[in-house]
DNA sequence: CGGTATATTGAGTGTCTTCAATCTCAGTGG
DNA sequence: CCACTGAGATTGAAGACACTCAATATACCG
């Protein structure tokens, strides 16, 4: 099936051996909205790679409140970590837009990482990354108020979603989403948005979120 | 020189050829209180294994404040994924106590990294490691309050460094320092330590911090 | 078209920050 | 040995920012 785990940037640097290794033992299957596909706290016996759709990886803090870490989208790969540390799942993953998943049985991703050092180097990389912009964010959610969050979240998903034809993000995510990314109360996302739109710094129609004055709110963000 | 890399856990899977390589290849030096190891955006050649000593490792934010990421000390390895991306690296790393390094240089670390795959896999391992903790840490800092934020680290500082035969911190910061740690300002760690200090739950002594109760502070810093 | 989830608004409050003044301590030089 | 100095620590007062709670409105789903 139209499975494009060969196109994610991570396996850039498998052998077709290792390619066609990969597209056998693997299993493609579709998620809906809301679905959970792993669950912090639980064992995982693989990972996913993300084909199609939108999620939400989250930790769970103080009387439920999500605290959203990452989103992941086609090509992304998720539950990685918990393999490669053979830990249990850190965070949880819910689908956001309907998702086609590739699973990925935990010894092939081992096997892989042992057998080719690419591969190995080019997680590490990844992981990195991850690690940096998890430090950045750190720096940002204690320095930055809530307003300056919010506008460098909104620039953050329109570079990562992008925007469709008319302008508004891609990712359409409720207010009690943003509130948990951004790190806030849901109110004060509403608030917030609400003075951003009365700026024409966005607009807004229902849930979809229009840029409409990016310098702007990237100055807001002290993204200089 | 009395250099204790082979005992740092990280280096466990080295073989007996490996770890003289290491040997060969590494260069010790020693550090005083204040000194800069490497300064966040600039090229490193190489990464650094703690010997003895403290140092703190932060992001510089907004108006030069310091956000403190994390430490380190004796057997941890510094500066590694700024040489695994080849990137400029994306922290500072300052000595607060004084401190014996052994520089390894990135062809070193990289070699070892693509021969070595149990190497390598131990070291994604600790980057996993690392990820899973900054995440934790942005879920504590976008939902904790200072004084939850403050108690938590107070512990951590207790589990990660000791006390001496008083029963005070090992390690010795300064109230900033603390603060930016917890993400917060200066005067807010000092009225929450005297706080602290007239609950009983802790005792001060100049810059020295003892941990009286333990239990009341895990039940502060919802850490159940 | 009802029912539920989500969004919005207002009021009141508490936590934390900022600014400014003062104090303490350690190190320095006379 | 002591005054001097500068860095860090402390305290107080004022105010901003963001949160909570509660009421209401709107959108979404079957």
């Amino acid at each position: 099936m139209g499975c494009s785990v060969a196109d994610s940037n991570i396996f850039k640097s498998l052998s077709k051996e290792e390619r066609e290794l990969l597209n056998q033992e693997k299993n493609c299957n579709s998620y809906l909205k809301g679905d959970i596909i792993y669950h912090e706290g639980n064992r995982i016996s693989g990972c996913y790679c993300v084909n199609k759709g939108i999620l939400k990886i989250y930790k769970t803090g103080i009387e439920g409140k999500e605290q959203i870490i990452a989103f992941a989208q086609k090509g992304d790969i998720i539950g990685y970590r918990s393999i490669l540390s053979s830990e249990p799942a850190c965070t949880t993953a819910q689908v956001i837009d309907d998702t086609l998943l590739c699973y990925i049985p935990s010894e092939i991703l081992l096997s892989l990482v042992k057998s080719n050092s690419s591969f190995s180097l080019d997680l590490m990389q990844l992981t990195c990354k991850e690690l940096n912009q998890a430090n950045m964010y750190i720096k940002d959610i204690a320095q930055k108020t809530v307003r300056e969050r919010l506008a460098e979240i909104l620039l953050m998903l329109k570079t990562t979603f992008g925007e469709d034809g008319e302008g508004y993000l891609q990712i359409i995510l409720t207010r009690e989403d943003l509130a948990n990314i951004v790190g806030t109360a849901t109110e004060s996302v509403i608030r917030l948005l609400s003075e951003f739109k009365s700026d024409n710094l966005i607009e807004l129609s229902n849930k979809k979120i229009k840029i409409l004055n990016l310098s702007a709110l990237k100055k807001l963000s002290y993204d200089l």
